[in-house]
DNA sequence: CACTTGACCTGTCCGC
DNA sequence: TGCGGACAGGTCAAGT
């Protein structure tokens, strides 16, 4: 999915485009996608988008909330004045040119003032309407782990967690439970900023090294977030378009490409069954 | 407890 | 032109 700068993207945007405005009607086309009662929904006002991780919270002027998660290729499309079917004018990966598509699973509807389309090929993405009591139950895990650009993303409580695991560095970092955030795209192109090996044990990492790949993540996030997030794949921003991280990629995605510093040609390896890439000339 | 594997889905791409 | 397999930004539950 949308990473952290992806779904922090989509934050910024729907703030701008849906606060204040009030859910007039909810179609729900693919059931298992959105878990609630529309009744405790519409009728009720967008007060505060919220964002921990990946998970987008809406909060409403009802007391409710609706809990986001794109995983892998959900997609929030907010259309100004749609009708009911909708040209876009540009097309979007796997959902086309008119929404609502046979990828649209969700439509939510702001009277005249425009839709919320919720497109998700793959279909693991969900919506949950929950009280905030639910939401501080659903979010509790996430707020278990540490935030990037937020205070305690320092060193000292990296290394307190990198020392608990011998697990390749790459997956605790991927863990939204011990760091919230970061996925594949920016666990491997944070790695390569640090001149890190992404197979590396977490706890034979050096004060030094963890300082490094302190700020390579938080280098990659903010870049990321800057060109509007990567769209590789079936991400794009809230606005339909693109995003452009893509064409500034480290490694991730640049098997047999020259590293961006020169020394050597990226690799492609599996660690826990996902893509890794690294420059095996200086990750080490 | 730490860690690994398969499951959830649909689509694309690549080699035979 | 099929057809099979690998792969795709993420979690979960059920194994060892």
């Amino acid at each position: 999915m949308p990473e952290l700068p992806e779904v922090e993207t989509i934050r910024q945007e729907l703030t701008e485009a849906i606060v204040g405005l009030k859910i007039t009607d909810i179609e729900v086309r693919l059931a298992k996608q959105f878990k609630g009662e529309k009744k405790d929904v519409v009728g009720a006002k967008i007060v505060k988008i919220l964002r921990r991780g990946k998970v987008l919270v809406f909060k409403l002027s009802n007391g409710k909330n609706l809990v986001v998660h794109l995983k892998l290729t959900g997609q929030l499309v907010w259309v100004p004045k749609a009708g009911e079917r909708t040209t876009l004018g540009h097309p979007i990966p796997f959902a086309g040119e008119e929404l609502p598509s046979k990828t649209t699973h969700i439509i939510f509807s702001f009277d005249k003032k425009g839709k919320l389309f919720y497109n998700d090929l793959r279909q693991f993405g969900w919506i949950k309407v929950l009280d905030d009591k639910g939401v501080e139950a659903e979010l509790a895990p996430l707020y278990e782990a540490i935030e990037p650009f937020t205070p305690q993303f320092t060193s000292q409580n990296l290394a307190e967690i990198f020392s608990r695991s011998r697990r390749p560095i790459k997956l605790v970092l991927m863990d939204q439970a011990k760091i919230v955030g970061v996925g594949n795209i920016y666990a491997n192109d944070a790695l390569w900023e640090a001149r890190i090996d992404p197979r590396r044990p977490a706890n034979s990492l050096e004060p030094k090294e963890i300082e490094k790949l302190r700020q390579g993540i938080v280098k990659v996030l903010k870049e990321g977030l800057k060109y509007g997030g990567a769209s590789e794949n079936a991400y794009v921003r809230a606005t339909g378009e693109p995003g452009a991280y893509q064409e500034h990629f480290r490694a991730y995605q640049m098997e047999g490409e020259a590293c961006p510093r020169g020394d050597g040609v990226i690799r492609r390896l599996k660690i826990g069954g996902r893509g890794t890439f690294y420059c095996p000339g200086c990750q080490k």
